[in-house]
RNA sequence: GGGCGGUUAGCUCAGCGGUAGAGCACUUGCUCGACACGCAAGGGGUCACAGGUUCAAUCCCUGUACCGCCCACCA
């Protein structure tokens, strides 16, 4: 006998070892079954896993599992990012602790403090990911810097260089000063602030007394400036363009220009330019072929050059900036001082003010690769769910800027790149392919900096299989059915594996891309480490259960909305989960428990015949919902049906018919037997752990036999049995009725009343006649019997044609009753009144469809004929 | 500045051209032999606001307000 409560952590533990010593969780690549694919997005080797992964691997489970289930070869590939720069915060933190940096470190050494890192944190989220009862592949799980993918990576890189699309370049960059390495547009965010904005003279050219004012958010980078511009069609400085200005403190001389770039709106109208250290003005100096000034070294500090004043070199930005300030002032340059709420470009990961900077790095020419990226989308090779956020892919790719893909860190893959001592390049896969492109004797040296983690994940959906290698499992399971993640990482990464698949495989990496909620905080926060706001979701399986919170979180799903976790509703489905495990109780205590040979397609009776027709129902609701990506339809309709239909009433209807030994029992039994084992079934991709547990407990005929690798069912068409729902629906109708009444008219819960019906006819009397034992006990009467004569001071109630009498004059009070009466009718008049309404505007009859006036005009009948019913009621009672 | 979402019961959220839904919370009654993590019956909503389309709008269109996000800009 089952306990009164499941204990989830009694049964998790063992099940998981079950299925992955039976190794279900395998593809089967020699299969002639339809294969299936999902590629695991590759959690990041920095800690463990936070609810958001928990989101993202249930749902991913859940299509898996279902899949499996309906007979395909499944092939969930897991795995993990090694997270260069992620991986660099951590290991450098840790240094840094300890009183010493990876420079003074040491690459290798730190490469292998890395490495053991990464095994650390990978078996955490593995084992994390297990808990969550998650089922991956794990013979194939790979690691972004494993053997394989990194040749996969050495592989591509070389390839898209001798395409063209790899180059290398001199180019402003976004630069963290403090992890001293380039990170991409994507990795800065805006952080916005109360800033400052100084409005500074410059001096013009042979005229002491006159000044250009130009404002600016940074003093200190005065000293890199090349030029003034000005709007060519501002009227103000049209004199002067030509002409020069002073730069106060180094006393350069600097051109005034005009450019379209200055907005006469704004300040005085005319903007230092500096092209070494912003972006715009980069591209002013392009146009205007201005001298580039490199005002700060990779520490943002001043360097120590000739045009930079003595007791200004080496000086850390902001303390350039005042001193630059202090000296503006003595000179009386500084016009004015605004507050102003400005945003400053900050790093993702290390918080650090980035700092525009030139140098020489490895880009990706994105434009050309995302046109057909964007293309695909657009043709529906690739779609996006829920679709909307098409939007936000076409977006990003089509405005791409190229793709700066080194970075100045260890941790990673190292640029296949190869230099000699002029400075010529030779990209090869090894060093020495690169050493035959050089020719023998010259000395070469490889690049030292390695690639943007996003380089190999964008790789994920072809490298995993065997790419380069042509593998079975490349032809197999290339191009996969679903990508599942959030909408966060779109441009960071779904449109990077796009564009890579595109070129490299000459394909699209995933048919669907399924975008999922995001987990808020309670405030509605995206959750972030940064923000320490992560909630554990290992802490809430301890809580309730892995059930539980997979189906909350499924639950939770609605496409296009993000989720904010609510304690109450994992309660509310651990009580599922209870709810389900007292229902298996009470099969078990009944005998419910076997169904061999039981063809449910031969039920003779009606209750068993509606609860196969609703098994049927559900089952067809679940497979689309999952289908179609609305994970919380999938798990409301399996809940519903679960506890509404299936407890609330199937089990509630076969207590009567059981304890009487009637002739439908054995019948019942059965069917209950087998609609408990389809609901096993059904609710396992939601939660695995415990129809697993009461499978085994049940059903399981071997060793061998599990639920996890039953099959989806699929029913015949001779399970449904409209016929049957009809009748068990007034079933439902006449036992609600009366125990509405019952309620409305505080009729002691224990008493026994002996129901009388007046005006049913053959078939509410034939019904009545086989249902007579399970409404009895449901609505708690003693007998049911017909009449014509309506005893005085009786409850009424109408069901369809009937007239539902309860005979209890002396238990209730008879105001009430005519009041509850007037109500009833009140009701039935404002419809009616509604109706007729509809049915008297002309325009209606004319334009509404047939089905629409003809639904209007029964409903008006059966509201008539009940009106009239009640007020025969209302006189009798008065009379009474 | 451009774009995308959201605004529905006290709370968290579904839904969607033809009489407003769930879970939790709330009220009332239940030792009805599976389950109080339960059973039964209830109360509770001008579906943000203003216009428009339609026989009919919570749903479609336009606009407004507030909330959130994405992208860009910010001398």
């Amino acid at each position: 006998m089952l306990d009164k409560t499941f204990d989830p952590k009694a049964i998790e533990e063992k099940h998981y070892q079950d299925w992955e010593e039976a190794g279900v969780f395998a593809c089967d690549p020699n299969s002639d079954k339809v294969p299936y694919t999902v590629m695991m997005p590759p959690p990041n080797v920095t800690g463990s896993l936070h609810i958001g992964h928990a989101l993202n691997h249930t749902l991913q489970d859940i299509l898996i599992r279902y899949n499996r289930m309906k007979g395909k070869d499944a092939l969930w590939q897991p795995g993990t990012d090694h997270a260069s720069i992620a991986v660099h915060m951590v290991l450098e933190k840790k240094l840094h602790e300890e009183g010493t940096n990876r420079f003074k470190l040491g690459r290798k050494k730190f490469l292998e403090k890395a490495w053991e890192w990464k095994e650390y944190s990978g078996n955490t989220i593995t084992s994390q990911l297990r808990r969550l009862g998650t089922t991956p592949d794990w013979e194939r799980e790979r690691f972004t810097m494993d053997e394989g993918l990194s040749k996969a990576v050495l592989k591509a890189f070389v390839k898209l260089y001798e395409g063209g699309i790899i180059y290398r370049a001199e180019r402003l960059v976004n630069w963290d000063p403090e992890r001293q390495t380039v990170i991409s547009d994507l990795e800065v965010i805006q952080k916005e602030q109360k800033g400052k904005m100084w409005h500074i003279k410059y001096p013009v050219e042979g005229d002491v007394e006159q000044f250009i004012t130009v404002a600016t958010t940074r003093p200190e980078t005065m000293l890199g400036d090349t030029a003034v511009a000005v709007h060519p069609d501002d009227a103000r400085y049209k004199d002067m363009v030509g002409k020069s200005v002073v730069l106060p403190i180094t006393g350069r001389m600097i051109p005034i220009i005009a450019d379209e770039h200055s907005d006469p709106e704004k300040g005085s109208g005319a903007v230092k330019i500096t092209p070494a250290h912003d972006f715009n003005d980069f591209e002013v100096g392009q146009r205007h072929n201005l001298q580039m000034i490199s005002i700060l070294d990779e520490h943002a500090q001043l360097v120590k050059e000739d045009f930079i004043p003595k007791e200004y070199q080496g000086l850390d930005r902001y303390k350039a900036r005042e001193k630059i300030l202090h000296e503006l002032e003595d000179q009386d340059l500084i016009v004015e001082v605004e507050t102003i709420k400005n945003t400053i470009p900050v790093g993702e990961r290390s918080g650090v003010v980035i700092e525009p900077f030139m140098t020489k790095q490895w880009f990706v020419d994105t434009p050309t690769l995302a046109k057909p990226a964007a293309q695909a989308v657009r043709d529906g090779r690739t779609r996006f769910i829920p679709q909307q956020y098409e939007n936000m892919y076409f977006a990003w790719v089509d405005n791409q800027i190229p793709w700066c893909i080194s970075r100045q860190l260890w941790w990673g893959h190292q640029i296949p790149a190869w230099y000699d001592k002029d400075g010529n390049v030779y990209v090869a896969e090894n060093e020495e392919d690169a050493q035959k492109q050089a020719g023998a004797g010259v000395t070469i040296t490889r690049d030292d900096d390695v690639l943007d983690t996003w380089f190999s994940s964008a790789l994920w959906p072809f490298s995993t299989i065997g790419w380069p290698d042509d593998t079975a499992e490349l032809g197999r399971y290339f191009p996969g059915d679903a990508l599942v993640t959030g909408f966060d990482i779109i441009t960071f990464w779904v449109s990077r594996m796009m564009m890579f698949s595109l070129y490299i495989m000459d394909d699209v990496p995933f048919k669907d891309v399924y975008i999922h909620a995001l987990v808020r905080d309670a405030k509605g926060q995206k959750m972030s480490k940064s923000k320490g706001n992560v909630m554990d979701p290992i802490d809430l399986i301890e809580q309730y259960g892995t059930d539980a919170v997979r189906f909350t979180l499924c639950a939770m799903a609605a496409q296009g909305r993000d989720i904010r976790l609510a304690d109450e509703r994992l309660q509310g489905y651990r009580n599922f989960a209870t709810k389900l495990w007292n229902a298996s109780r009470y099969c078990e205590m009944n005998d419910c428990l076997s169904h061999d040979g039981f063809d449910p397609s031969t039920a003779q009776y009606a209750p068993n015949q509606w609860i196969i027709h609703e098994v049927k129902a559900a089952a067809q609701e679940i497979s689309q919902a999952i289908e179609g990506y609305r994970f919380n339809e999938a798990a409301n309709a399996v809940y519903q049906f679960v506890w509404g239909t299936f407890c609330d009433w199937y089990l509630e209807i076969s207590k009567p018919l059981l304890a009487k030994d009637s002739k439908a029992a054995d019948e019942v039994r059965q069917t209950t037997s087998w609609a408990l084992h389809q609901i096993l079934i059904l609710l396992n991709p939601f939660m695995p752990y415990i129809t697993e547990e009461l499978y085994a407990g049940f059903f399981k005929k071997d060793a061998d036999d599990r639920l996890i690798t039953a099959a989806w069912p699929e029913y015949s068409d001779n399970l449904s049995n409209e016929a049957a729902k009809t009748e068990m629906e007034w079933l439902q109708t006449m036992v609600g009725e009366i125990r509405s009444v019952r309620a409305d008219m505080n009729v002691p819960a224990g008493a026994k009343i002996a129901l009388l019906i007046k005006g049913a006819n053959a078939q509410t009397q034939s019904r009545i006649e086989s249902h007579k034992d399970v409404i009895c006990k449901m609505a708690r009467l003693s007998d049911i019997s017909l009449t014509e004569n309506v005893p005085a001071g009786a409850v009424q109630t109408i069901v369809e044609e009937a007239t539902l009498i309860l005979p209890i004059a002396d238990i209730i009070d008879l105001d009430e009753e005519r009041k509850r009466l007037t109500k009833v009718i009140g009701k039935l008049d404002a419809d009616i009144q509604k109706i007729d309404a509809k049915l008297g505007n002309e325009k209606f009859v004319k334009n509404a469809p047939e089905e629409v006036i003809e639904e209007q005009k029964s409903r008006k009948e059966e509201a008539l004929a009940k009106r009239t019913k009640l007020e025969q009621a209302v006189k009798q009672l008065q009379s009474a």
